[in-house]
DNA sequence: GCTGAATGTTCCTGATAATGGAACATAGAT
DNA sequence: ATCTATGTTCCATTATCAGGAACATTCAGC
């Protein structure tokens, strides 16, 4: 049950430069790390000279291309998303809001991809984010349809607003209400001004992710909240006919170099 | 100038996992990578650990949620492309076919960012591809505005269609025209049936990338080339006056843990 | 339900390959 | 022009990883 130690701090690595927002020398990583300067002038050297991390001008080191298009390659191989990606364009483009894809990855709530809208206000999560569980529609639904695999993890829940919703019965609450009618909104409860509107994939009736609107509350007004639901819901049923087979069957044919 | 092979492993591991279609096992990737299965499991388990790596429900593996998000990020924190987004949806929205970015990273000509069309026959490139030089128009204007930066390789020219230039001489001419105008064109020379007008991005007069719309011919004569170059025009004139600070300074401040 | 052939996982030892201190080089600032 | 902070290289020391082999698990065929 042992890790490479030299890959983790690989990883480490990678992971800080993701974080920051701007390019950062091999001093400052090794710093924050806590790593002698030699070594981690390796790594970033190894690293690099892969394409994985560049150098500015100023030889500071910042994510490469070559981590991009691994990261992109990893997104269209997920099912799901190659499978809900016209539907989000699709939704987003008819209702002009911006529609996302959630769904559980390593034990968080990520968002899996995204369709913008077209307004000039509008809602632009980021691909790969995680979200708050207890303070999102997506999360409520998760609650609802899968509480096997999520979790409020027992520790005091934040107010990331006013509206947030902190104790557990509260939750609870909505949550019962989301399974009951199959659908979940978010009113300003994680950022100000912001509504969603969610409903659940569902695959052989185990919850898979949910599709959402996210808008600017007078947005989700103005569509209506249950014409937004009766659209993602259309959504949604075309994504999970298209995910039938469930355990995609592996038959011969081995894989060469 | 030595790397660290085991993170070396660790990365032609994720890039075998990026190309293959399908989630692979040790054995297979043990195989295809020629190490031992041990190692090669070790390595998978420490990835996997971090999210970089997920597993299925047949323990074999396929790019995690982590290594998406670190892409992503990644693709954010590229100031280009950051500035660039938003022209590419609008022009993507407005002309109705796909618009993309690219530039040169790590030695090759990249996908750095798209906006798709609406058309149900649309362009989609890959963010994260490579595009060969010779058969493309952002290729021929790399060529044009940055020849220090980018070659032809001596090495003989893949012939992709009946449409590729493959004498030097051939591309000279063009690369010559595209300098002339100030944008360069690609009729089916990559893909068959597919064309791509571009015009490029400068930052103080040094070439920094191309803005490009691909489509099907028939769609890029229905807008008209000379319309589609100014439209990209507008959009990279745009993005030139946003990047005006070449060298983003750095004040104080120390990065913390 | 059992047998057999895959595959995934763990254990362990030797030798390699990574570590990290310190010296050297380079570029920015005062 | 000097100083200081940062990036890069060197090298001996040893911790760490490689890889063979045993063990566990899953799946297919009988």
């Amino acid at each position: 049950m042992d890790s490479l130690s030299t890959v983790d701090n690989a990883i480490d690595l990678l992971f800080h430069l993701g974080r920051s927002d701007q390019p950062l020398g091999v001093t400052a990583l090794a710093r924050a790390l806590d790593l002698p300067k030699s070594s981690t002038h390796r790594l970033l050297a190894t690293l690099a000279r892969r394409g994985v991390l560049e150098q500015d001008e100023r030889r500071r080191y910042r994510p490469g291309a070559a981590l991009v298009a691994l990261g992109l390659q990893g997104l269209d191989r997920d099912p799901i998303v190659a499978v809900t990606r016209p539907e989000l364009q699709l939704a987003a483009a008819e209702l002009g809001e911006t529609v996302f894809l959630a769904g559980m990855r390593g034990g968080q709530l990520v968002v899996l991809d995204k369709a913008e809208g077209s307004g000039f206000l509008r809602a632009a999560p980021r691909v790969g984010e995680a979200v708050p569980i207890h303070a999102t529609a997506v999360g409520k639904l998760a609650l609802a349809f899968a509480p096997e695999v999520v979790s409020l993890g027992g520790a005091a829940l934040s107010a990331f607003t006013p509206a947030t919703a902190t104790s557990h019965e509260e939750i609870d609450a909505q949550v019962r209400r989301a399974a009951l009618r199959g659908w979940a909104e978010n009113r300003g409860e994680w950022i100000p001004g912001m509504s969603v509107v969610a409903v659940p994939i569902l695959q052989e009736g185990r919850w898979v992710g949910a599709l959402a609107l996210a808008a600017a509350s007078a947005g989700v007004e103005a569509l209506g909240v249950l014409a937004i639901v009766d659209r993602l819901r259309a959504a949604a049923r075309r994504v999970q006919e298209r995910l039938q087979p469930p355990a995609p069957r592996r038959r011969g044919g081995k894989e060469a170099a």
